[in-house]
DNA sequence: ACTGGCGGGACGTCCCGTTGAT
DNA sequence: ATCAACGGGACGTCCCGCCAGT
């Protein structure tokens, strides 16, 4: 049926997200006005309307694909590796799920409606810290005396923090040092602790 | 000398404040219209608007106040403490620091100018958290491997990450019983460790 | 409460209402966009929602009260009387029920929400026409062989009938002296008369 | 000459104008989009606007074909027995002229352009009633009191009448049956009758 | 101090018709 | 002949803040 072949509409599909990602980042999801969706895709209303049913099914969609990066991401990487990371280059900060991350929450928090079609669309990123830290316990890189869920949840937590704080604002040159041994305290209280001993790191 | 007293303005301020408080916790501040705030308040938009002279300076006047009650209480209770409770009452996250952090957090990333007007109001919350922790360390009470200001931004980081969780929803039993043990383990990572004894939790 | 005098707020709203009636009567319900209404009112967007709820409600307003309008004249004069001054009076065909007729007509056919409202506002209209057509029964001025609900079934019919062609575009001269005739045969069909002789039909 | 036919041509043609006419007559010519207009006549907008210039062309060529087919049931069948056939017949309603009649006396009131064009293409209607009724009138089936153009001015006041009544609602059993007599009534007023005799009002 | 009528701008949505591709 | 991507305009709604009036 496609009269343009459906790699050119993939891409379109993709510029669109692209273009709104950055807006909706910029500006939140209500300062994303349309004109400004229009002027970052480098579409009109009609072509980006014709794409997604409305604003938020854009921005669904948008949140889903960055979710599923950064599942990909933390499988491959583990979560402490990806806060590094994320705390190297600034430029994901603008680009990727740091500014999707806080519009989530906060529509998550006050639309009911949203809630609900996010939390069908989400899931995958809690199940997939929790099996990276089964496969870490297994291979016996994890302290024990804690059960391996209270140690996702704190690294969730953790990442939910430094999203906000990145969120917030580019953190200078001090702040990504202090941040990155606020990282090496994190990890060391998710491995096996070799705690302050004489001599120990 | 008005007639009447200071107290009674003073009075009215603190009832559109709350009033407020409440609509833009469960609206978001872009979904705290103004008919909204009428209603949450009681007064017209022309009582709101003498005392506040807009939405935004409203919301200014609510989240510093909001922060500096927080300044308070962490002073007196410390960090961990106040997480607990946060954890433990419900109700609080309705109504207090929770929803007004996540609009703060968000308007200071899309608006410049809030930031900028923000950042002038706010500073307190680090100040005192770096305070309580310098008189901790001088007791003697933190790990001293680490420097305290790594100490400061981690509880930090962990607040944040525990108010973006609880601001997405209310956690349930079972949430909070894992949190409080992510929240021992916060502890632990701060304390002068006990480290992994044989037969130690 | 009010901080203007209710006449003060009649006069608004009567204001509304007349523009409103030109606007929709000339462009019909589509084509009385809100900018026209503004033009027509002399009233702003926000000052003309203030007083309705939107659109709907000020039609909806504006019809209830034609049909009214047209029940107090229908109780005085009958039905005929009216439709021989709807003849004679172009400009009453411009400002008018004849005007709002047909949208209503329309409305009530494609949206079964109107219908409903409308159902729930209108009816005074028919039960007007009954009644007078009853007292004039029991006043020995109308045919006995046919029932009197089917004579007012008829005239409503024709008044129907009248304003559809009337909504259609002025008559002529011409089509006046017609239309003036059908009346008097309507009114000859309704009056007292010597049917049919024994044996037709 | 065109490898299709002409006649496969005619025939999408009269696809498209059934499926507009449902259309149309359902939502009215605003509600029509194009969209629906897609969905009712299972082609695409591309389709559509191959055969007919815009929208309104659509329309405007369904309504005349509709005209046509009421002038030729009017010919064959006289004014009087249509009426009776659509009282007869709810389903006709929904998909003959009655929906379209609304359509054309609207747009004809609101849009002097539509007016010009349906005026330059309707015609007929009111040159086959005349026409049916000197006709009868040769053979004396008519009372002579009264013009024929008057008589003709009254079936085609009382035709409009119904089809607004028609096009409003679907008539429940007791309206049919009131109507049934009503037609009666205007079939009586038209035919040969015996005027008031002296004595008589 | 407080009310609420009101202005006017901006928003998301939707819609019609064009066009390049098939 | 048909399709669907797309442009771009206009719509109704709603919202914030001003200010005349009480």
């Amino acid at each position: 049926m496609p009269r343009v072949s459906t790699n050119q509409l993939a891409a379109r599909r993709q510029q669109i997200l692209d273009g709104a990602r950055a807006s909706f980042s910029r500006h939140g999801y209500e300062g994303a006005t349309v004109r400004r969706l229009e002027l970052a895709t480098g579409l009109s209303r009609g072509a980006i309307f014709h794409h997604f049913r409305d604003k938020e099914a854009l921005f669904l969609a948008l949140a889903e694909q960055d979710a599923q990066r950064m599942v990909e991401v933390v499988v491959e990487q583990g979560l402490v590796q990806v806060m590094r990371e994320l705390l190297a280059s600034p430029e994901s900060i603008e680009t990727g799920w740091t500014g999707t991350f806080l519009e989530i929450a906060r529509r998550t928090r006050t639309d009911p409606g949203f809630r609900e079609r996010w939390r069908e669309r989400s899931g995958g990123l809690a199940v997939a810290i929790r099996g990276r830290l089964e496969r870490q316990a297994a291979a016996g890189a994890l302290r024990t005396d804690v059960p391996v869920g209270v140690l996702a949840s704190y690294l969730e937590l953790v990442l939910d923090g430094l999203l906000s704080r990145l969120a917030t604002g580019a953190p200078d040159r001090d702040d990504v040092r202090t941040l990155d041994a606020v990282l090496d305290l994190v990890e060391g209280a998710v491995r096996v602790s070799q705690p302050a001993r004489p001599g120990a790191s």
